[in-house]
DNA sequence: ATTATTTTTAGTACCTAGTCTTAACATTAA
DNA sequence: TTAATGTTAAGACTAGGTACTAAAAATAAT
């Protein structure tokens, strides 16, 4: 049974909503109209052809892929920050930390949570890791939420070295633990 | 200057990586070669055509074409492999490395080289780091490559462990070391 | 230097999924 | 019946290709 104009450019829109990749072939079978009919329809009610949006799907999600990119000067976010005492971040695994085979989290992704973690917690404008000590106790996969907590441990000497301990928790299991020894440009005398 | 057929190939696999949506004609003059050659080096790099990329684009399925080939897999470039023996890398510094305010290279960029090609250079499906005990002994600043070379120097035993020791280089000074402790799959048997 | 091989370019026919235009029908309403 | 609206068809054109054949140019081998 053939549909009214209305209903069928109702449902028409409908479906090239829900399916936008189908063709004017498709649709025209579809409702049982020639192809002209759907391009009139498309036209009337400025649909674009199929080309047109499979080329907006993709660049929406391009978009947002590539928006992801930049990189923070803190990876994961810092939720507590104590200088010079302690600092929390929490990162979240996404599919880009994780190998594609099986989902596991990358380990540079968990060192570069607990050492950036480890340079935030330094109140110094220059901190820089001289020394790391790292262990990965537990795979992380994706989806989990990583929470890395940084303790200085040693009052900076004369040399301008800070050590730090950084452990990374996923439910409360431990995941990895690091201990960073960090250089800071200038020595610590006390101010602010 | 035209390049030779291994690096067009190289740098037009790069540049559909990065911006997938080009047409052949547009890198027939990017790399002053007639559309035949594009098109020859497409189908020789197994890579679709325009239409199908942007397809692929809308639909998610990009990271498993083109984008994710070796290239995410390891950070920075290969340019040395021997499984199980050796093998070596460059990472040039970019501004996205370094810190903003002294353009020195955030540590686990150097990492992530290392840990890397610790991962490449073993013969395995799957291969974890475990452990890592590393050094940052210079500085690195932008635009520095940083060459790094693996070496396996322990036999994996019966445990699954393969000891790997990375080390990095600016102008032959050392920047980095690491040893890394790395876990593989299935136990090494000789075989292959 | 002269083959041989590889690489590049050119040209043709064909494809999909459209566009835009004109024209012929079909259906419905006054 | 005529006019308006709706539908289908036909033709010419487009982008961005594939697939194939053939020739020219560059490079390597003998």
């Amino acid at each position: 049974m053939r549909l009214s104009k209305d209903k069928r450019q109702h449902l028409l829109q409908e479906t090239i909503r829900k399916t936008p990749f189908v063709t004017d072939e498709e649709l025209a079978k579809k409702f049982s109209v020639s192809i002209q009919t759907i391009r009139l329809d498309r036209m009337e009610l400025s649909i674009p052809e199929l080309r047109e949006r499979i080329k907006s799907v993709a660049t929406n999600q391009w978009n947002e892929t590539v928006k992801a990119l930049p990189i923070d000067e803190v990876i994961g976010e810092i939720i507590d920050l104590q200088l010079d005492e302690r600092a929390i971040s929490i990162l979240e695994i996404q599919p880009e930390h994780v190998f594609s085979r099986n989902k596991i989290a990358r380990g540079h992704h968990l060192f570069a949570q607990a050492n950036s973690l480890a340079v935030a917690v330094i109140d110094d404008e220059l901190a820089l890791t001289v020394k790391a000590n790292i262990n990965f106790t537990q795979q992380v996969k994706e989806k989990d939420r990583v929470v890395a907590k940084a303790k200085v441990i040693q009052e900076p000497n004369d040399k301008g070295l800070t050590v730090v301990e950084v452990k990374s928790y996923v439910n409360q299991k431990k995941v990895f633990s690091g201990l960073f020894t960090m250089y800071r440009s200038t020595e610590y005398k006390g101010e602010n």
